[in-house]
DNA sequence: CTCTAAGTAAACAGATCTGTATAGTATGGA
DNA sequence: TCCATACTATACAGATCTGTTTACTTAGAG
């Protein structure tokens, strides 16, 4: 494994600590004191602040559905089983020591503006969850996949909400349950 | 109607600001400045912003359900009804021209620590919100009004993520669609 | 009239913020 | 050997942040 480039070596530990601090209340000192790198280098890889907050969206983005496709499909092989899966993927994330909600979601809240170009990587973030659910929908044969896919990412982000703000444990498997009854609708 | 006191004009600017643009974001010198009032009259109110923030809080939590009672209890007059009618509410708060999420996903988003005074207060407002809904649950004769509860506000937090990130402004119409099922499952 | 409480305006302290500039170092290829 | 590239360390500029202080004003109660 070639050792990884100062900018990887920028991002991810801008992306820890973005994530369990805030976008805001997190500055570029901290950042390269973290990532043990000069001021200079940073800026000669972004030419901002909000640059390097869009590349840490990016590469959350793309890591974030890489686990969750991973882990969906080891825990069910059949598209209508990973329908559900999605929501035991949920369970697991929620467990980890160091979950802060969901990235884009508090992305979102610290730049409301629709326009505010992180607040639009976090929609298409979304916009590409949804897109995976539709495709495993229309794999399982779902009269209306479509639908179907905004019903379970709907159930998705109330469990994200329930998880995070209130400290609910039990949201994945609740909202799972709730899955089922649409899932049996239109698969069964 | 007596002249509002300069703590409630702080208290309704900070608010505003906090709500559109976020805590961190928001300075308190813009929010002296668009309250009319000098940063010594702020300081002898609130000791710190932290203690407004909280103030501003409290403030939404007692508005917010206020008026989501107000107007569900204004559309549908059986508790039944109500369970439905919450979502009609979220509608309408997702077209209000100010609409910038739910103020409470917001700041656990800022203040991630759950032991933290807002963030706790968040989750203790979204606490509120889920027992009045469990109120109706029982008074519409539900089998378990707690879960039914649950359901419900699971369905509300992920019709505001999704009307939030991305702009869907169909979500609540279909969270509404999604409650029915298991209104009647309960209830019918 | 006088005292008090609450307010304004503005300077200030000291920290922290983003971003730039300066000066020097290490390394690897031609 | 030379030179470009990429880096470190650090100082700095200028803005902005929270919170304090000083000096003055205003209005109402006794």
């Amino acid at each position: 494994m070639p050792p990884a480039s100062k900018r990887d070596i920028i991002v991810n530990e801008a992306l820890k600590l973005f994530y369990r601090n805030g976008f805001h209340a997190t500055g570029v000192d901290r950042i390269i004191a973290e990532a043990g790198v000069s001021k200079k280098t940073l800026y000669s890889h972004f030419r901002t602040k909000d640059e390097l907050i869009l590349a840490t969206l990016r590469k959350r983005d793309e890591m974030f559905r890489n686990k969750m496709m991973r882990e969906t499909e080891r825990r069910a092989s059949s598209p209508e089983g990973r329908l559900l899966a999605v929501f035991d993927f949920l369970t697991g994330w929620f467990k980890e020591p160091d979950f802060s909600g969901c990235m884009f979601i508090n992305a979102a809240a610290e730049f409301a503006d629709p326009d505010n170009p992180s607040h639009m990587v976090s929609a298409e973030h979304k916009r590409l969850v949804a897109e995976y659910i539709c495709q495993q929908a229309e794999l399982a044969g779902a009269k209306d996949p479509e639908a179907l896919s905004h019903e379970i990412n709907l159930l998705m982000e109330g469990a994200i909400v329930y998880a995070y703000v209130m400290g609910d444990t039990q949201a994945a498997a609740r909202a799972k349950e709730m899955a089922r009854v649409f899932v049996e609708r239109q698969v069964g």
